[in-house]
DNA sequence: TGCCACAACTGGTCCGACCACCCGGCCACC
DNA sequence: GGTGGCCGGGTGGTCGGACCAGTTGTGGCA
């Protein structure tokens, strides 16, 4: 087995992810000001800098609002976050939201069904058979996490085959959460059935939406069942 | 008439902005290498820390990739970059992208009607009566921009109505393109018709979701008609 | 030719100073 | 009692410079 990589973390990404669980955990509420930058990088023990570069990280991820003169208050981030947060807000504090985790799945399973749909729509035949290689690569993975992963890859042909930029954007940010919280959907990849996906390609090739769509929606769903088992 | 508020300018943010649309508007390709800090910082006029803040925020966006001792590198941002660029994503070098947009409202048309759906399915009389209320004010806006605004309040009340706290940070990152680029959906709310959000307010009430969705769905492939007409 | 040490970059962190702005308390004035 | 101005202390914003840490390309050596 290989040596995992070293995690190398930034002093300012280390302190933005302090702030960012505090934040996310509740010990503040919307409104809330928080510690000055210069109390907080004695409390850190490291420079102002470093704390400013951490709190505009924040900031630009629609966690608090800073104003000169005045104190870096906490927004709402339930309305003013980025999707980008999701990851944090399915375990806020570390604990898990199951009402968070349930509300994503169910967004996943739209996603899939839709995508499904229209990528039979629009598809041409180099990426079906493309499609086609990636259903065998899928069907012979091996593993939860090689399956994650190829399931993903399957996924992500079928948008690029919708033709959407902006599905790119929206799928990029789940990936994103099934990447850095992996662990939360293994159930998804234990014992996998590649059959939905089976029937997603061979309707797709046959340019059946409305068959494609149904096949991603069930296996959505029946992801959505395993996890909420839990 | 009240006085507008006065616009504040951080050097950081006019900075971002620049680095932003040069990354946006083609300027340099995935992979390439900005100039170094303390160049930018000259031809700017700033102090090196402002360039800093500048590059962390364009990094938290998913734009740029920064890394100690080698250059900062642009990423390919329609993969990595966050929901929450679309807004910029529209008009890249401040030229509109027909096909970006028109790709944004078909994701609005699937969101309207997977909604309507949900909300027609989880619907409480409480919610149902003030979406009444807010179906009224909306009938009774006068101009594009108050019918703008009252249509998304429609919106996002439905939103809260499916009870999914994903949705609702999906749907906020939306909101974020239609208030910063209204001037892109003018056409939509000129001669606004209400009918749709009856029909869909109706069938929410009586409980049939697939009604409310055709609504919405009606709804929103209209809109995109009427812009992709432009 | 192939390797490696070095030098010249890059970004990361720190320090201390000053500026711009907000807010509170105070006070003279109406 | 209310108003407006003044002012001091606290906040974030910008600055310049210094040094640390990691990368990259190059030149010389084996």
């Amino acid at each position: 087995m290989p040596f995992a990589p070293i995690k190398r973390l930034r002093i300012a990404e280390q302190v933005a992810e302090h702030i960012r669980d505090a934040i996310l955990g509740g010990s503040y509420s919307p409104g809330d000001p928080l510690p000055s930058e210069r109390d907080m990088a004695d409390q850190f023990g490291v420079n102002r800098s470093s704390v400013r570069e951490a709190l505009h990280r924040l900031e630009a991820w629609g966690l608090v609002e800073m104003r000169q003169g005045g104190a870096t208050r906490v927004r709402d981030f339930l309305v003013t976050a980025g999707v980008q947060l999701l990851p944090y807000l399915l375990a806020p504090g570390g604990e898990l939201d199951p009402k968070m985790l349930s509300d994503l799945l169910e967004i996943r399973t739209m996603l899939l069904g839709w995508t499904a749909r229209m990528a039979a729509e629009r598809a041409t035949p180099e990426q079906v058979s493309r499609l086609q290689e990636l259903l065998a690569e899928l069907q012979a993975a091996e593993g939860a996490e090689q399956t994650r992963i190829r399931d993903y890859d399957f996924y992500d042909h079928m948008v690029g085959m919708t033709g959407n930029g902006v599905l790119v954007l929206f799928s990029s940010a789940t990936r994103r959460v099934f990447t850095v919280r992996g662990e939360l959907f293994a159930g998804i990849f234990e014992g996998f059935d590649a059959s939905y996906h089976q029937r997603t390609t061979e309707a797709i090739a046959a340019g059946d939406p409305a068959a494609a769509a149904a096949a991603m929606t069930e296996y959505g769903a029946r992801a959505q069942a395993v996890v909420e088992g839990l």
